[in-house]
DNA sequence: TGAAAGTTTCCTGTTT
DNA sequence: CAAACAGGAAACTTTC
C-alpha cells in the first residue's frame, strides 16, 4: 500500500503545495519511519484501528496517504499545511474547509472520512455489512465531469449505493449507466474486463500481471496469463479457471465493442464500449 | 418464473 | 511441440 514510488510521489507532491514546509516538518516522520510505516501498515495500520477524532497527526498523514493511494487521489491538490491537525480537529472541519483545503480530493476526503466515522473502516474493507448513507448519493451528483477521479473511487461511491436509487445519479458527468454497473454488480461481482480493466489502474495489486502496451490507445498486453486467470478464479471463487478459459471469455468481448482485435499474442484493446480506463476520464 | 446477459466449459482447428 | 488464438456449442449463474 505504501510503497516507496507512492512516497515518493508524495513527498514531491508535498514540496509543491508548499515548498516551506517538508513532508518532516508537516508530519514529523523521517525517511526511516517509513519502515516502521510499512510494517504497520502491512497488516492493520494503527489509524484504522481507532474512531477518527482520537487520530493523532501522524494518523491524519498515514489516512491522508492511504486515500491518495487507494483512490489515486492527486496530491498536487491537496494542501498538507491544512491537514497538519489532529483527528478531533479534522473531524471538526466542515465540508467547505474540506473543500478549500484540497479542492474536488476535498470531497472526496470528507466523504471518506464521514463513511468511517459512521460505519468504521469496514467501510474500505467491504468486510462489514453496514454500508455508506444514501446521502453520498447527492456528493457523487456534484463532482465534476472532469474531476479526473480513479475507478476505484468510483467504484466504491457507486457500490455504496443501490440500483434503485441510481436515478440521482445524473448531473455531474458521471454517467448513471456507468454507476449502475458497478452498483449493480459491486467489486466482488463485476465484470471480467472491469477486473481486468481495475487490475490495470491499480499498480499494487498488479503484480506486474498486465500492464499497458498503449497507455493513451487502451492497449495492454497479458504478462503473467495463468496468474492472471487465477486472480480471476479466485474473484469468482472457481479454481479450476484457466487462462484459456479466460482468453474465451475476453474474446466475447469483440462482438460487443467492449474490446478489439490486436494481431499480437496476449495484447488486447479496449474497445468504444468500455469505460473508465482513460486517463483523467471517467 | 422465464428471458437475457455474461460467463464457463469443452471442443476442433489454426497460428506463432 | 507448446502456448495462444479463434470461434461454435451448450451449460450454468445471476439479475431483472
Amino acid at each position: 500500500m505504501l510503497d516507496s514510488a507512492t512516497h515518493s510521489t508524495f513527498l514531491s507532491n508535498t514540496m509543491v503545495c508548499d515548498p516551506l514546509m517538508s513532508w518532516t516538518e508537516l508530519f514529523g516522520t523521517t525517511e526511516d519511519d517509513y519502515s516502521s510505516f510499512d510494517h504497520q501498515t502491512d497488516s492493520d495500520p494503527f489509524w484504522t484501528s481507532i474512531h477518527p477524532e482520537y487520530w493523532s497527526k501522524h494518523n491524519v498523514c498515514e489516512w491522508l496517504q492511504f486515500c491518495c493511494d487507494q483512490y489515486k487521489l492527486d496530491a498536487n491538490c491537496i494542501s498538507f499545511s491544512h491537514f497538519n491537525i489532529n483527528g478531533l480537529q479534522l473531524c471538526n472541519m466542515t465540508q467547505e474547509e474540506f473543500l478549500d483545503a484540497a479542492g474536488t480530493c476535498g470531497q472526496y476526503l470528507y466523504f471518506i472520512l464521514q463513511n468511517i466515522r459512521m460505519h468504521g473502516i469496514s467501510f474500505f474493507t467491504g468486510a462489514g455489512e453496514t454500508k455508506p448513507s444514501i446521502k453520498n448519493c447527492d456528493l457523487l451528483t456534484k463532482l465534476p465531469p472532469d474531476s479526473g477521479v480513479s475507478p476505484s473511487l468510483l467504484t466504491l461511491f457507486c457500490s455504496s449505493v443501490p440500483a434503485s436509487d441510481k436515478a440521482c445519479m445524473k448531473a455531474g458527468g458521471i454517467n448513471s449507466q456507468e454507476c449502475h454497473s458497478h452498483g449493480r454488480t459491486n467489486l466482488q461481482s463485476s465484470h471480467l474486463w472491469e477486473f481486468v480493466r481495475d487490475l490495470l489502474l491499480s499498480p499494487e495489486e498488479n503484480n506486474g500481471i498486465l500492464e499497458w502496451e498503449d497507455r493513451g490507445q487502451g492497449i495492454f498486453r497479458v504478462v503473467k496469463s495463468e496468474a492472471l486467470a487465477k486472480m480471476w478464479g479466485q474473484r469468482k471463487k472457481n479454481d479450476r479457471m484457466t487462462y484459456e478459459k479466460l482468453s474465451r471469455a475476453l474474446r466475447y468481448y469483440y462482438k460487443t465493442g467492449i474490446l478489439e482485435r490486436v494481431d499480437k499474442r496476449l495484447v488486447y484493446k479496449f474497445g468504444k464500449n468500455a469505460h473508465g480506463w482513460q486517463q483523467n476520464k471517467i
